[in-house]
DNA sequence: CTGTTAGCGCGTTCAT
DNA sequence: ATGAACGCGCTAACAG
């Protein structure tokens, strides 16, 4: 028993001796079924193994009960910790959720063709999570599918979005910084079409931090191989600089980056510099490694974001919302007083 | 334009004026079509945002060049860099990857749930990662999808499994931890029931530190509230043994608690304990956190297990094969010699 | 080269 | 309470 192809309606009808029409609705809801039959035809299934397809009942029905997640980066815990909480909401919801990722450096065409895939499944709902996509790519499926952009604010009134509030997380950290009495810092920045979400908080941990009378030396990562894992030429000129006392990284990956290409130099955090990164997710978070952070409630995020994209799906929401999550300060041992 | 309901093959005719046959073919191959025609098609098929419909190709086609993956966890990177290397690969092969997880302490019978969710989008292979989930419950759906259990070994011949050599991995590291000169060694270990992989490792590792003469301390982290973030009374028996210089962990993950745990009692790595991983999966594997460790080629076993059931699929295989793939020492700070 | 027809597996009327 | 018939969007024969 139990081999071979999927067996079909047609299949666990015929086991049972009644019609495929009964067999749908004893195993919907057995509504207007004798309870004998409904016995019957569950045990058919049963023997048969059957599980019904999902594709032609979506295509009767209209509707898929499935959610489009795309990210770019899986591999990630930043991203993978999203990805579970998506999944976490959806199923509570009685959505089914199906993922395309792409693999660190994604071209931004393949982005495009992925975002296509789910809609050629005919997800009911797109969530989309990626620093680098520009929103231009999103609009046209938005304005079919409901649509939300998680982990990045967003404007335009096509798309919703939920994300943590940047800037004020870049102002936070930076208070911090400022609070621990460094003078001079040099803050390491990523350019907008790399990360959105980075560049935008690291504008704002420049601006608070001059605003508060810190001189900040502003260095791009582009001028620097662009490379997280290999900063030694950046470390170099930060020590060049002289005076600097704290390093700010766009996210805690590019501060693990600062810290061992300080380390290749003999310097360590936060004797020679204080060293802060961003998102403050585990494994960076915990104890032992304990950066100093500001924390993302990417579960928050997560379930927010299918909220509503479902809302959007059954009818229950008005339009795009764009909801800001606020983040945490992360004491960690990596940035320590001047 | 582009906006409302997706249009259908059908409106696309409409606008091109033509049958929805001909649509079909310009839009496939274009064998047959009159050049204008196709180009017509497609100009119309741009217009309207035509996107087809995956779920009712499938059903025409009996295909639906999709592979459905289930991870356990895709929020922890070991499961995330697994997942890259699946959807890279079947992308390579001309496959879409659906995928179905899980978060964190996810029940078996959720395990199983999500499988069939799987099966109902008529996926055309599986791989299935989870250290968790029995075979019993693979076994019915891999007697009729061709299906591979990836980072996990298997013996019965109706699944394939590709995976990274675990008695292999235990054997070179207890043989590091010996090479340093330990003598006397505390081995972590997991029940079956909670990881099949890391209880084969930590076996393995007892064997060899034994065959070697050292006097291993076997301590199960059940007794020890089996939650690797807080292994402070492990930590304690630990240190209550007395003599012991070395701590094997099952993966990275527990070293990591392990570190910590020690860390809140003022004790360090190697100076007071030398402590040993398994994974190397980034970051852990980086120089800062240097944890001695046993890598698993990651990017290597998401290829083979999609080439595997690739290949079955394709009928280019014969039957389930069994492939286990070398891993290799990873010397990080945390282990020393005695 | 193109249009017509027949399913794919399922849910849903509509009769019976 | 049950069965027959139709259609979802698409591809694959088959005619023209």
């Amino acid at each position: 028993m139990q081999s071979g192809a999927l067996p079909t309606i047609h299949d666990v009808a015929a086991r049972a001796g009644v019609s495929k029409s009964v067999v749908s609705r004893a195993l919907a809801g057995a509504y207007g079924v004798a309870p004998a039959t409904t016995a019957r035809v569950k045990r058919a299934a049963i023997d048969l193994g059957y599980v019904a397809n999902a594709n032609a009942r979506g295509m009767s029905a209209h509707r898929t009960h499935t959610l489009g997640v795309f990210v770019r980066d899986a591999s990630t815990p930043f991203y993978g910790h999203l990805l579970t909480a998506f999944q976490l909401q959806a199923a509570a919801r009685g959505y089914r959720v199906v993922t395309a990722t792409g693999a660190g450096s994604f071209p931004i065409a393949e982005e495009r063709r992925a975002l296509e895939t789910l809609v050629s499944l005919r997800v009911e709902g797109l969530i989309v999570c990626s620093g680098a996509l520009p929103v231009e790519d999103v609009l046209p499926f938005a304005r079919r599918i409901p649509t939300v952009v998680a982990g990045r604010p967003e404007r335009d009134d096509a798309v919703s979005s939920v994300y943590c509030d940047e800037r004020g997380g870049g102002r936070g950290l930076a208070d911090h910084v400022a609070d621990l009495g460094h003078e001079r810092v040099a803050v390491l920045t990523v350019s907008p079409s790399g990360s959105l979400t980075q560049s935008a908080r690291t504008d704002a941990m420049v601006r608070r931090l001059r605003s508060r009378g810190v001189d900040v030396a502003r260095i791009r990562s582009e001028d620097h191989g662009a490379d997280p894992r290999d900063l030694d030429s950046f470390v170099d000129r930060v020590v060049s600089l002289g005076g600097v006392t704290a390093i700010m990284a766009p996210s805690d990956h590019w501060a693990v980056g600062v810290l061992e290409a300080m380390r290749r130099r003999g310097l360590s955090a936060p004797g020679d510099f204080s060293v802060t990164g961003y998102d403050a997710v585990a494994p960076f978070a915990t104890e032992l490694f304990g950066i100093t952070s500001w924390r993302q409630p990417l579960g928050v995020i997560g379930a927010l974001s299918v909220d509503d994209v479902v809302d959007q799906i059954d009818g229950r929401s008005s339009g795009a919302t764009h909801t800001a999550i606020d983040g945490e300060l992360v004491v960690g041992r990596t940035a320590a007083r001047r």
